[in-house]
DNA sequence: GATATCACG
DNA sequence: ACGTACGTGATATCT
């Protein structure tokens, strides 16, 4: 590992966002004149935040050309667990004097200081290529929003609302008072005091009343069911009916903020309103994604990657038996069934490639026996068994925990293939419990991490040929391993070609990555 | 402001 | 013996 040894630019222009103006600086001396000539000109520039200094050329009609520094960024990737990102915080927390009243001179003091950090830990490359660049696609995917059917939403809504109020009589009939559903600490008294029924875990206020314990009940009390319907209608009537009704702007869109240094594995997060947790597991929350809409003439054009964390696994692990099931286009729970579930009979196929799937999903989040057997609704015993199997049929992904961890341990930190970095002071602990969610976490980023990594790559490229070949395409949407592009309907093919070819292509792994491309009119119809 | 619950990948 | 799967954000209720 050596050191960046590109030279610090001392004499880039420093761009600041400040009170909401753009202020640009040769040193500490501020700019006046043509801002946009200047910063289309194609000398270097450091930013203080990267997105909001796009956010602002964006409507000041600029196109800035050769941004080479953000602080903000930097600060990220030298430290993704920070609770802050402020610049002032950012001056105490590497030694720079914070002057009240020149802000400036300290800003530009810290901006050496994070930019010599930065190659001192090899993450120049990881910031210019990805983190500035998708600062720039995400300041426009902000800007573009989605279109939301208002009328749609509005009447979906009045047909929930008389459900809900019937709901509600029906729990309070069977209680024999009213009672608000809606309140963990009424209900838990109805259930537990009330109707006598067996009380399951303990949170810290009480008995739990969650969803998972409340299944348990079923049989036990037909005051369960209803509750458990009172709470889907209002959870979804709440957060997604008056919750999107609220975040929709005059002009019939909405516009999300992209958070770009929030997760803790690189990872993009969306909120206000957040459009990544639109729901999509049952049938009657998918109807929401009929109220996403691409606007008149124009299609949603939807892009998803085909088991990438899996892919990622494989990939990083060099486990021989899981590359050859995907470059084989094989079905990796079904594979995994097999070897883990040879032994087990009467069971049905898709049962056993439901628990495979499942099991897929423990060795991703770092797997542990009762987690497992709580997931598919076995004995810990079996579940260790199941994970036994796992390990001796893939071999390569036990060796490659074990290495993985150990190196955690050593270092104190976890990468990713691109050398995102999260340091885990978990796995230090002398509480067990608290070490073993630290191994689970040094198991996890870098697999959820490159997977981050790897679609911001995509979508750098997927921005960069719409403009060229499709300026009337723009990606609007990220959700995780998905992509969104509104397009005229006259250029859809050609949008799902670009978003599939670049997302296949963003990286090269020891197995192939799979994409699914479908448009609609709505969210809806692109799956 | 903290807690419980539940929506997503 | 003990607590228990990774990463997020929004809402209502309680303190």
């Amino acid at each position: 590992m050596t050191a960046d040894k590109t030279p610090y630019d001392k004499n880039a222009l420093n761009v600041l966002v400040l009170d909401g103006e753009m202020a640009v600086f040769r040193d500490t001396t501020r700019v006046d004149g043509d801002i946009k000539s200047i910063l289309e000109s194609g000398e270097a520039i450091h930013a203080g935040n990267a997105k909001e200094f796009y956010t602002k050329c964006i409507q000041l009609n600029i196109e800035p050309k050769n941004v080479t520094f953000d602080m903000t960024l930097a600060a990220y990737l030298l430290d993704v667990n920070a609770s802050s990102y402020d610049m002032e915080q950012l001056c105490t927390k590497y030694s720079v004097d914070f002057n009240e009243k020149e802000p400036v001179k300290s800003l530009i003091l810290l901006n050496k200081v994070l930019y010599d950090e930065i190659c001192a830990q090899d993450m120049l490359k990881i910031l210019r290529d990805i983190e500035i660049p998708l600062a720039e696609v995400l300041a426009s995917m902000e800007h573009e929003g989605i279109a939301l059917d208002a009328d749609g939403l509005a009447k979906f809504g009045e047909e929930i609302l008389p459900k809900i109020a019937e709901l509600e009589e029906m729990v309070c009939g069977i209680a024999g008072h009213k009672f608000n559903i809606g309140s963990p600490k009424q209900l838990s008294v109805v259930l537990f005091e009330e109707l006598g029924l067996p009380a399951g875990k303990k949170r810290k206020t009480g008995y739990s009343t969650d969803s998972e314990t409340l299944e348990e009940l079923l049989d036990k009390s037909p005051i369960i069911q209803p509750i458990l319907d009172y709470r889907k209608l209002t959870k979804l009537y709440n957060t997604y009916v008056k919750g999107l009704q609220n975040a929709v702007s005059p002009d019939g869109r909405m516009y999300t903020t992209f958070k770009q240094t929030e997760t803790r594995t690189g990872r993009i997060s969306s909120s206000e309103p957040n459009i990544q947790n639109i729901p999509v597991r049952t049938e009657l929350g998918r109807n929401f994604r009929k109220f996403l809409i691409a606007s008149e003439g124009k299609v949603l054009c939807d892009a998803d990657y085909s088991q990438i964390e899996l892919r990622v696994l494989a990939s990083l692990s060099g486990d021989k038996v899981m590359i050859e099931t995907f470059k084989e286009n094989r079905d990796i729970h079904a594979e995994t069934a097999e070897s883990v579930f040879r032994k087990t009979t009467g069971q049905s196929n898709a049962d056993l490639r439901r628990k495979a799937k499942a099991v897929n999903f423990g060795i991703v989040y770092g797997i542990g026996a009762f987690s497992l057997a709580k997931d598919i609704g076995t004995t810990v015993g079996d579940a260790k068994r199941y994970i036994d199997d796992y390990l001796t049929h893939f071999s390569g992904v036990k060796q490659y925990m074990d290495t993985n961890t150990r190196s955690a341990e050593a270092d104190g930190y976890a990468v990713t293939m691109f050398g995102r970095r999260r340091f885990i002071p978990e796995i230090l602990s002398t509480n067990k419990v608290v070490k073993a969610l630290g191994k689970r976490i040094a198991m996890n980023t870098p697999i959820q991490g490159t997977a981050a990594d790897i679609i911001k790559i995509a979508m750098i490229r997927v921005y960069k040929r719409l403009r060229k070949e499709l300026p009337q395409a723009k990606l609007i949407l990220q959700v995780h391993d998905e992509l969104i592009v509104e397009a005229p309907e006259a250029v859809s093919e050609q949008a799902l070609k670009i978003l599939k070819e670049e997302m296949q292509c963003a990286v090269e792994l020891s197995v192939p990555l799979t994409v699914d491309a479908k448009s609609g009119k709505t969210w809806f119809d692109t799956h």
